[in-house]
This record gives C-alpha cells, structure tokens and sequence, in this order.
DNA sequence: GCGGTCTGATACATCCTGATACAATTTTCC
DNA sequence: GGAAAATTGTATCAGGATGTATCAGACCGC
C-alpha cells in the first residue's frame, strides 16, 4: 500500500457501519462500507480492497461463511467483528482464517490499531502472489507450471498432478525445509483439521513421492521428520 | 508443538505471576515464570519457548523494549499484559508487535483463551519462504548439516542422524559447555516435562554417544553431570 | 567400606511411518 | 442423469524409532 489503506466494511446494522466509516475517513484511511456479504462482493470486483472488517452475524450469508469464502479466493486480511467475548475462542477455533477479531462493543480507536497492524503485518510477508498468475517453480530435474497445474521434467515429459498432490506440492515448494505437521498440511491444502488417526497425509506424500522422487523408497526432495510432519529438502527456485 | 505448550511469564509481581504460573499449569500448560526481562533472556536460551506472556510496566528494562526486541530476533508470539484500560497501552502494544493484549485485572481463564487462540493462529498459518537456517556445526572430526540433518566425518562417510538424535545433538551444540538437566532437554527435544523416573534422554544420550564418540564407554564430547544432566565438552564452532 | 541414589546398557513394548489394498467420494464423459 | 474413471480416505500390516523396565555398575555422603 503505498498511499491510504482501503478498508471495506461488512455489518447489516447502520447505526455501527456509519459511524466507524466515519472515524476511519478522519484517520486516514480510505473506506468502503456495505450491508451484506453479496454486497461486498460487488465492492470487491470495484476497488482494490486492502482489508475486510467483517461483521459474523449478518443476516443471509454469514460472515464466517464470506471469511472463508474471501480466503479461498483471495488474500485479503480479515479482521472479524464478533458479537460477545465468549465466542472468541470458538471463532478463532473455526480457522476460517481470520488476521484478528474484535468483539463488540468496541472502540474505534482500538479496531483501527488492529487495523494498522494487520496490515503492517500483511506487508512485512514476502509480496503477494495472486493466486491466478502463472508461477513457475523449479527444483531438482522438474518444473511446475501452476496455471497447467503441470509437472515438467527437463526432456520436456509432463507429469499430470491431481489437485490434492498439486497443493501439496505448493504448500511445500512455498516453504522449503520448513517443517510442515501433518496438521499445518491438511489445513494448507484441504482447509480442514486432522481427525484422530488421520492417515491422509500420510498417504497423499506417499502418492506424490511416487511422481517426484528418484528413488520413492529413500526420498530426497520431500523428507519425513519422525514424530514432526514433512518438509522440502531440494532447492527450489521461483521463477 | 509436539505436546503441551511452554509458556514463559515475565512479571514483576510475585501476587500476579506465580498464581497465573499455577492456574496454567492446571490446564496443560508448562510454565516458566520470571519477574525481569534480563531473566526472561536467560530462560530464552535454556527453553523451547512457545509463547511469552509479557508485563508492560516494568522496573529496568521496559515490556516494551523488550517485546521489539523479541520481535527482532526471533518469531515466537507474544501477548502483552497492560496495566490500565488506557487505549494509548493497547495501540502502542499492537505497534510493537504484539500479537494480543490482555488488561489487568485480568480473568486467567480469558488469558488461557487467547494464548491458545494465539499459538493455534501462528501454527495454522505457516508463513511462506522462512529463511531456512542452513548451518553447519563443526567439532572433533564432524560436521553436522542441519539442513539435511546429516552427520558428515572428515573423511566424508555420511552417519545418519534419526530425528531425536539430531535434535537433541543440536540442543547440545547450541549451548556448548552449559550443563542440560534432562527436564531442559525433554522440552528442547520433545517440547514435553519429565515423568518420574524418566528415563527417555539418557536412553537417547547413549544412542547418540554411539554414533558420535571415537569410544562410546568413554564419552569425551557429550559428557555426563552426575545428578544433573549432560552437556557438551568438545569444541564448537558454527559455520 | 556401606547403603542409597544415579547412570549405562540391554531387552522389549509402544508409537510412528511407508506401503498396499480397498472403499468412498468426486469428477469426467456420454 | 448415470456409468466409468480418477481421486481421495480408511484399514491393515511390517519395519523402524522411541519410551519403559530392569539390572549391573558408578558415584556420593557418611
């Protein structure tokens, strides 16, 4: 963000919605205030939103259905407006993935703290990729090509990856030699927690191990720390 | 996390710090309490330290201060306790990086909320690229690559290395000369207390003796403290 | 020296992971 | 809309890593 932040906020009630615009316009921060999460849509596909202030309780779609929703599709934070401080263990439980969450009543002054520091932590991550532009990554004999979703080796043989194998391939190629849970994973690739004795991981390393490595029985890209989860061993490069 | 948090205190007031110690430890979490920032560096390096819980009013160096601090140098959350209601305390705390707050008095069961809706968020959501810490440890005839997690001798032979070997190796070689009870070690290596009569590190300590002393029987690297722990004796050097 | 405590080593039980087979689910194609 | 194919999840077994039990020997204070 180079001038203003450009904040869209999301509550059916006026008598919230107007007033925090306000305050926020007086404190340098551009906003955009809607009533319903079909509205925000439209105000997203308008503007180049930098942060959602999202009210959970809305009539019609709900708020933590629109989080997850802005979290599949895009990278916008999300700083969540909760109704008691009761829920806030629960909401945050519900990893819809929010950046931060206020409860109601709150003050102003409090949410645009929140809002700064969202955003100063949005910033400090590496730059933002869109998920739609074409990234290349490459590591030992292979190149990825994500629009194809397309494994390439270097005669040129491409190696199909079904979608499960492809985010995982991501979500390690994005972290390399960072140990990665069996949990982290299935959040990072399929949105959701692991259940006791949850073997899908396991199985989906498995599988992609049988496409990317040499040798599948002794792995040198994708490595098994005992006890920790996996990891991306080779170097990898973005291109 | 492998098991239970390790959570560090750092307060002033013995009447707030070691009741809040003692009503976490009754709810699955390790504590280690101190009452100055000098003494919270010091339990730094001897612990695995998951997240700090930090008093912003302190006598010498500020909460503050320190929580820059912490936020420079390392990644670990930090939820900041202020004295007052006092906006200014909050927005000033989520400026220096702070990941919460929570307003004295404070209700413990409140705090416990969101230290696990903290330490939940900052393991959903693995940041992308982490700088992976590729360093190579040299002593006696060794070289130890932490990025493949290699033992390598000088005449090139690889010795593999499993996970709690490796880390409990590392533990050693990062505090050279400095005595680890097994307690210390049990949470630098597995991020869990000692049972009565645990005896899981020295079975560990005689699996690595094997590996990396020129004769096992007589250890002349990792060392034996008799009544209180083990360390490293041999030289270190980090490159 | 003597008895209690702590440590090293071994054997074994338990837990974790890789692989395979198969069932459930989703997608593709007509 | 429905069958076939592909993908994904679950169950099971085998092998390796780690934790526990046990015994013998080392260390400490007396």
């Amino acid at each position: 963000m180079d001038a203003t932040p450009h904040i869209l906020v999301v509550d059916d009630h006026r008598e919230i919605r107007e007033p925090l615009a306000r305050y926020l316009e007086r404190h340098e921060v551009r906003v955009t205030a809607v009533e319903s999460a079909p509205a925000a849509r439209h105000a997203l596909r308008a503007a180049a939103v930098d942060l959602v202030v999202l009210d959970i309780m809305m009539p019609g779609e709900d708020g933590l259905e629109f989080c997850r929703h802005l979290r599949e599709t895009t990278r916008i934070p999300v700083i969540l407006l909760t109704a008691m401080a009761e829920d806030t263990d629960r909401i945050v439980g519900l990893e819809v993935g929010a950046d931060d969450y206020v409860t109601k009543p709150f003050n102003p002054r409090e949410l645009l703290a929140r809002i700064k520091a969202v955003i100063r932590r949005a910033q400090s991550l590496p730059p933002e990729r869109e998920p739609v532009s074409a990234v290349m990554w490459r590591f030992d004999r292979w190149s990825l090509h994500t629009d194809r979703r397309e494994l390439v080796d270097d005669a040129g043989v491409v190696t199909p990856l079904s979608t499960g194998e492809f985010r995982l391939l991501v979500a390690l190629l994005e972290r390399p030699g960072m140990v990665l849970s069996r949990d982290q994973l299935l959040d990072l690739t399929r949105g959701r927690r692991a259940a006791p004795y949850d073997r899908a991981v396991d199985n989906q390393v498995s599988r992609l191990r049988r496409k990317i490595e040499r040798d599948p029985g002794n792995p040198e890209l994708l490595t098994t720390v005992w006890g920790g989860g996996y990891r991306f061993t080779g170097k990898v490069e973005r291109g």
